[in-house]
Parts: C-alpha cells; sequence; structure tokens
RNA sequence: GCGCCCAUAGCUCAAUCGGAUAGAGCGACAGCCUUCUAAGCUGUAGGUUUCAGGUUCGAUUCCUGAUGGGCGUACCA
C-alpha cells in the first residue's frame, strides 16, 4: 500500500462536496497543531457555507455523512470549532510508510515535480578584489542550500558564478598592489586614499617583490592587476572549497564585451528609442520602464568615459542566461542591491524578454553579536576576520548552519559566542546528536542481533507508543516539507522541520528502549523505526548543506 | 523626501494558501543517568503578535495609516 493520503482524501471530500452541489470544489488539506484535531483537517465547510446560505457546522455534517466514514484508511471523523472536518488516519497506513521510507533511503523525500526542468542558479559572484568575508556569507551559505533544494525537488541545476575582472574596482586593486610593492622598496611611497587596505594586499606584493625583486617598479598596471586577481580569486576558491561549494561555470563578464553582446544591448535600447545621451553618457529611461515610477530617475547605462555601468553588462548577462533556455533562473543578493535588480529586469523587459523566469533572492543583512554587542567584522579594517577564519573557527556545518536557520528576508544576528560553543546550547547538535545517537543505536544492534540485517517481515504493528506513533507521523511529513520549502525557496523551512523530527526522535529514544534481546520483534520494529529516522535526518542535512556525523 | 525589507515571550526566532488554545531554542526555576550517547528527556514561569483602524465566519498573516529599526536612493558593483 502505497498512496498519497492527501490525495486520497481530497479527492475524496471533493466527491462529497459534487455531491452537495458544488461544480468545481477546491479542497484545502491541513494538518492540524493540536493532535487532537487530528491528522488532517479540512476547512471546505466554513469556505463554501456561506454561498450556499448554510451553516458551516450543520453543512460540515451534511458533507461528514457523504463522507461515509471510516473506512480504511480513515478511522475516525468530527466536526469541531467552526466547522473543521477532523480526520483521523489510521497508524497503519503511517507505519507502512516506514517500508517507503527505509526502501528509498537516501531518495526519500526526493520528488519529480520539476524533473526535466532546468534551472540555473547564480551567487556569490564576488569580483575579485578580496577575500570572501563574514558579509559574503550568508547569501553564499544560502545559494548551497538553495541548489540543494531545487534538485531535490528535480531540477537539473547549474550553479553559476558571474566573475568581474574588469572596470574600476580592478584597477583599484592593481594601483593598491603596485602601491604596496613600491613600499616594500620606498616605505614613503603613497597608498591610494580609497585603494584596498586589508593585509592580503602586502602579501601579493610581496610574492611579487620575491619573484621579481623591484624590477616591476616601471611595470604596466596589468601585471599588478594579474598578480591581484589570481590570488584573490584562487582564496575566493579555496573560501567555497572549504564550505564544500561547487560552481559548474565561472561566467567571466569579460565575454560579454568579447562576443559584442554588451553593444547588442546598448543599440537594443537605442533602437526602441529606451535610452538618451545627455552630459557625454547614455541614459536609460528606468523612470519609464520601472513599474513602480514613484520617484523613479533615469540611469547612466554608459558613463561619460565610454565605460559601461554595472547595469548594462548584468542585463546582457540575463539576457544571455534566458536565452540558455533554463526554466527557473536564480540570483542571490543583499539587501544593498535590493533597488539595482528591479532595473537589470526591467531593462530586458523593456527589450521584450519575459523574466518571470528569473526569481531573485534577497536576504537581509547579518549582524555579528557576542556577548550581546555587535561586533566588527568588516573589510574596511586591516585584519579582516575573513569567511575562511569563521570557517575555521566555528566549522563548516555551524557556520553554514547559522546562515540559512533564519528567513532571509529577516535581518539575521549572528551570535558568534553561542556557534563557537561546541555544546548543547548550540543547536546544531541537537540535530546531528540526534544522528549520532542512531547511528551508535544501530552500531549496538548489529552486534546483539547479528540477524537484524537479514531479518524478513518486520511487525511494524508493535510500534503503538505514543512516541513512535508520533515520531512516524513527522517523518512521513518530509517529502512535502522540502515541496513547501522548494517553493518559497526558504531552506530554514527544512531546518524548522528537523527540529521537529530531532525532538520526537530524543522523545522516543527516551521512552521507548530499542534493543531489548528479550523483545527481538519488537526491537526489529524500533530498528526499523530508528533507521527510518536517521534516513530523513541525513537527507535533510544533505539540502541545508550539513554533515550527518555518526559519531559524537 | 522617496523605494524595498522588518517589528511576535526577557533575548534570538518559528508559525502550513487567512484557521482552532500563537510555538521552539537560549536565559530563569524544579526534577530525571548502576539500562541502547545526559550534546538528551520531563515540568514551571514568561504574550493585548509595536500602535490605530479596515476586510472576514475567522487576522501574527491581507489592506490603509502611524511609530520604531535595517538597506538603498552613484557616470561603485
Amino acid at each position: 500500500m502505497i498512496l498519497d493520503i492527501k490525495q486520497y482524501v481530497s479527492e475524496k471530500i471533493k466527491n462529497a462536496l459534487r455531491s452537495l452541489g458544488i461544480h468545481e470544489p477546491a479542497v484545502i488539506l491541513e494538518r492540524p497543531k493540536d493532535p487532537l484535531h487530528g491528522d488532517i483537517s479540512c476547512n471546505a465547510a466554513m469556505m463554501y457555507a456561506k454561498k450556499l446560505g448554510r451553516n458551516p457546522k450543520e453543512f460540515a455534517q451534511s458533507i461528514l455523512e457523504q463522507l461515509a466514514l471510516p473506512d480504511e484508511f480513515i478511522t475516525k471523523a468530527s466536526i469541531a470549532g467552526p466547522g473543521f472536518i477532523n480526520l483521523f488516519i489510521a497508524d497503519k497506513y503511517y507505519t507502512e510508510k516506514l517500508t517507503e521510507i527505509n526502501e528509498l533511503k537516501g531518495n526519500f523525500g526526493r520528488l519529480n515535480d520539476n524533473s526535466g526542468k532546468t534551472a540555473d542558479i547564480e551567487w556569490v559572484s564576488a569580483n575579485p578584489t578580496g577575500e570572501l568575508h563574514t558579509g559574503h556569507g550568508r547569501q553564499t551559505a544560502l545559494g548551497k542550500a538553495i541548489a540543494n533544494l531545487l534538485e531535490w525537488t528535480g531540477y537539473k541545476v547549474t550553479r553559476e558564478y558571474y566573475y568581474n575582472n574588469a572596470g574600476k574596482q580592478m584597477e583599484n586593486l592593481a594601483k593598491s598592489v603596485y602601491a604596496r610593492y613600491r613600499q616594500l622598496f620606498e616605505p614613503d611611497y603613497p597608498f591610494p586614499e580609497d585603494g584596498y587596505a586589508g593585509d592580503y594586499v602586502k602579501e601579493i606584493a610581496a610574492i611579487l617583490a620575491k619573484e621579481h625583486d623591484d624590477k616591476l617598479i616601471d611595470a604596466d598596471d596589468k601585471i599588478f592587476r594579474e598578480a591581484g586577481e589570481n590570488w584573490c580569486f584562487k582564496s575566493i576558491r579555496h573560501t567555497l572549497d572549504s564550505f564544500g561549494i561547487h560552481h559548474d561555470i565561472f561566467f567571466n563578464e569579460s565575454t560579454l564585451y568579447e562576443t559584442g553582446k554588451i553593444t547588442e544591448t546598448l543599440e537594443e535600447f537605442k533602437k526602441r528609442g529606451l535610452s538618451y545621451e545627455k552630459d557625454g553618457a547614455i541614459w536609460l529611461k528606468t523612470s519609464e520602464l520601472l513599474k513602480n515610477k514613484k520617484d523613479a530617475a533615469d540611469k547612466v547605462i554608459v558613463k561619460a568615459t565610454g565605460e559601461p555601468t554595472y547595469r548594462l553588462p548584468d542585463m546582457a548577462y540575463h539576457i544571455d542566461k534566458l536565452k540558455r533556455g533554463y526554466d527557473l533562473i536564480i540570483d542571490i543578493f543583499g539587501a544593498d542591491h535590493g533597488d539595482t535588480y528591479k532595473e537589470v529586469l526591467a531593462g530586458i523587459e523593456g527589450l521584450g524578454y519575459d523574466s518571470s523566469k528569473i526569481k531573485v533572492i534577497i536576504h537581509q543583512m547579518v549582524t555579528f553579536v557576542q556577548d550581546g554587542k555587535p561586533v566588527k567584522m568588516s573589510k574596511r579594517a586591516d585584519n579582516v576576520y575573513t569567511l575562511d577564519d569563521l570557517i575555521e573557527d566555528i566549522g563548516a556545518d555551524v557556520t553554514q548552519f547559522f546562515f540559512v536557520m533564519r528567513s532571509a528576508n529577516t535581518h539575521l544576528e549572528f551570535d558568534i559566542a553561542l556557534a563557537r560553543e561546541q555544546s548543547d546550547k548550540n543547536p546544531v547538535f541537537y540535530l546531528q546528536y540526534a544522528h549520532a545517537r542512531i547511528c551508535s543505536i544501530l552500531r549496538n544492534a548489529a552486534e546483539i542481533f547479528p540477524d537484524y540485517s537479514s531479518a524478513g517481515s518486520i511487525n511494524y504493528s508493535l510500534l503503538d507508543t505514543p512516541e513512535a506513533i508520533s515520531l512516524i507521523k513527522v517523518l512521513v511529513l518530509f517529502p512535502e516539507t522540502v515541496a513547501a520549502a522548494a517553493a518559497t525557496l526558504e531552506p530554514h523551512k527544512i531546518i524548522t522541520y528537523l527540529n521537529e523530527a530531532a525532538e520526537n526522535y530524543h522523545r522516543f529514544y527516551h521512552n521507548n528502549r530499542v534493543i531489548d534481546a528479550e523483545a527481538k520483534e519488537l526491537s526489529f520494529a524500533r530498528l526499523k523505526l530508528c533507521e527510518a529516522a536517521r534516513i530523513v535526518l541525513k537527507n535533510g542535512f544533505d539540502i541545508i548543506g550539513i554533515s550527518a556525523p555518526e559519531r559524537m
């Protein structure tokens, strides 16, 4: 018996509504918060009673009569509150679901809602002008989890990094490297006022000095730019690597120039009368293109110097991504980019492209706190606390978890002291501990019951304690949790769910002795439940991007 | 000024498409280890969901306004 209980119930209620005169009934099913309200509740009576001029509770009764309960899967039904229909599902349904979990293992929770579709997610995309710092952490972690989440719903996912090694910022890096290099020979040589102050620039300069001594003092900017770029990019990739992130594509902005896509886009704007010249620059009529026209000013897309501003290549880039034919395109930015992406989307829409496939995730800023006080971890200071430092300090799992545990559109307070804590206070360990605990039991079981792994049929009906039933009910919800999290691109929903799963497991463990040499049949059933719990936790960890330790 | 985001327990945050008695963790207090991992479990205390209206059978959720905070408002990205 493998069936989707929600679909079963939904169809049944729809039929009941049809026979009561509702032509195209929409049925919304929910899981009540209170277990006393059953396993599934339906608000159809309240939704339709008014249209029919009937009392909701009385109408609920009519629906109930049409349902002909109890049946094989629904053991009990009741009407409660203002007119909810509450249904109680047979334990048998849940216990047999365990078989499904244990068979699917690492695939339990994988959906095929989007199989055959492709998605592209572009994130991090920091310019190679420095190391990744803690401010990059949130989007780095979010992108990692969201990419996983999309894969779990069936998408074939391309992970992409937009790489910009041209422009003013890079020149600035070149000048900064040059100044540091020259200072090695002339300590009084001035450092550019807005140069990159980080120590890493000195490190780059030192490498150049070691290789070339002072022979580069009159050398072209290019050599300093390249040295800087290479060093920074290597550093960024190293950080991503230690975070377990691997991009499939590093899309170099310069290719947009080389292939003529920038000029092409610009010409198209001109042709459509969406741009004009003023003060030597080319302006885009963003005030007309933006949907929210209030106070929207036109923006420069080509500076008086002839160089495009970031907007133009960004638009050409998104057009390129659209043309690649993905079903879904995701960008992740911090709140400081909140306005600019709208200009980019408005621009490409102005050129006739459909931007509805592009979903932009804007996450709010992160404050690092220690002992209740904000801690500065900015890039401006000479001694920078990098993302690498953070990972080294608290570990990749904790870093990933803390950045992903809150909804992206709310400000994140990152408690660095709590994150450092290798104890029960740390919410990551609560989850991982549950996993390690299960692994330990399974190891013990292998010794005590050598025949467990080859056991034939399992008597799941022995899983009849409230804790066991409650745990199973939570485990069964994993696939729909994945669907819900993916639908809104919110991986924190997985964490909220995993907390509930872990909590239920710990309670089960505490009240139900798993291994009992005197009660083999019961032990086997409970071990199967443990395995299922382990699978769900592990799969959830895979999505949010943390490890599943077997020992702690 | 204008735009976007946010406001929920002492603190950090959840809350299913608008659902029933708003939930966790931390902190506080009180219990549970001669049994499979106590990084665990159990209990107590803690709320006018910032405020004022509106829509609805029903609002933390949607709408309007106010207040407070974050981020933008570049010929930087």
